[in-house]
DNA sequence: TATTGTTATACTCTATAACTATA
DNA sequence: TATAGTTATAGAGTATAACAATA
């Protein structure tokens, strides 16, 4: 079918990719939130007092975006903006009791969702982590 | 640091998917296409005459995205929209030869970038290949 | 009646550029 | 001058609902 091992491998891969992001929309979706408000959560929530520009940067986009995603977590009260003591240019986000529960809430799904989204057993897991570790030597904690 | 397990498969597969979503936009925009254009040309060019209907499954969107970013792609050159002589309701897509050249140069490079990202031995390839095959077991030819 | 593709509408994400207030 | 955040703008993706042509 696809005799190339590298075409395969890729094959394979963009379609875990497919049903992951599938997965994770959907996730979000059930908890009223788009994939970029539900990443944005997750690190605020995770990464304590965070400068918009951090914030940016973790999500690979430009600032101005993260104006419009902070102001529709914000409206929903699940993040606040608080003024930085040490520089008043900057704008730290912190969430809110009820946006730590949704965020909590909606990881375990995702993780959980995630899990199920491969067929495997626990000694492929474990096989599969540690070649994801040496694959990705620094993973950085996203989404 | 992420003493749970199925947290840490979870950190590193989001990590990975993260890359090659950052990769798979790279490349798609070095050919001037985003992404959801990029996954509607190499379809069209990779599974021959397709309905309009087809390919917003094959992409998981409402059909109505399609005609827009169809539109697009017609505008450009790459894709053609035939009338089907079975049924007159269908819109048969094809990609025209520029299309198919440019789906073939664009998978190459999305396919050498997907490897590059991540840094692994033939025989681990060749192990997350097997694995991957386990985890999905009907892998479909996306994106 | 049901289906295919389109249009109209509205929302979100995206980047660029210009602005403000701080530093 | 340089940086943090905002605003204005424009383009693309997304879904929903209504529509015309065809089955």
């Amino acid at each position: 079918m696809t005799p190339d091992p590298t075409e395969e491998i890729v094959e394979h891969l963009f379609a875990l990719v497919d049903r992951l992001r599938v997965g994770f929309e959907a996730t979000a979706a059930a908890f009223d939130l788009s994939v970029a408000q539900a990443k944005a959560l997750r690190h605020v929530a995770a990464a304590g007092p965070v400068p918009m520009r951090d914030l940016a940067c973790q999500l690979r986009c430009d600032a101005s975006n993260v104006t419009g995603i902070i102001d529709r977590l914000e409206r929903r009260g699940l993040v606040e903006r608080r003024a930085s003591p040490s520089d008043r240019r900057i704008k730290s986000l912190v969430a809110t009791r009820k946006g730590d529960e949704v965020a909590r809430a909606l990881w375990i799904e995702v993780r959980a969702r995630a899990l199920t989204l491969m067929h495997l057993s626990d000694d492929e897991r474990a096989m599969l982590v540690s070649l994801l570790r040496r694959a990705d030597p620094a993973p950085v904690p996203v989404p």
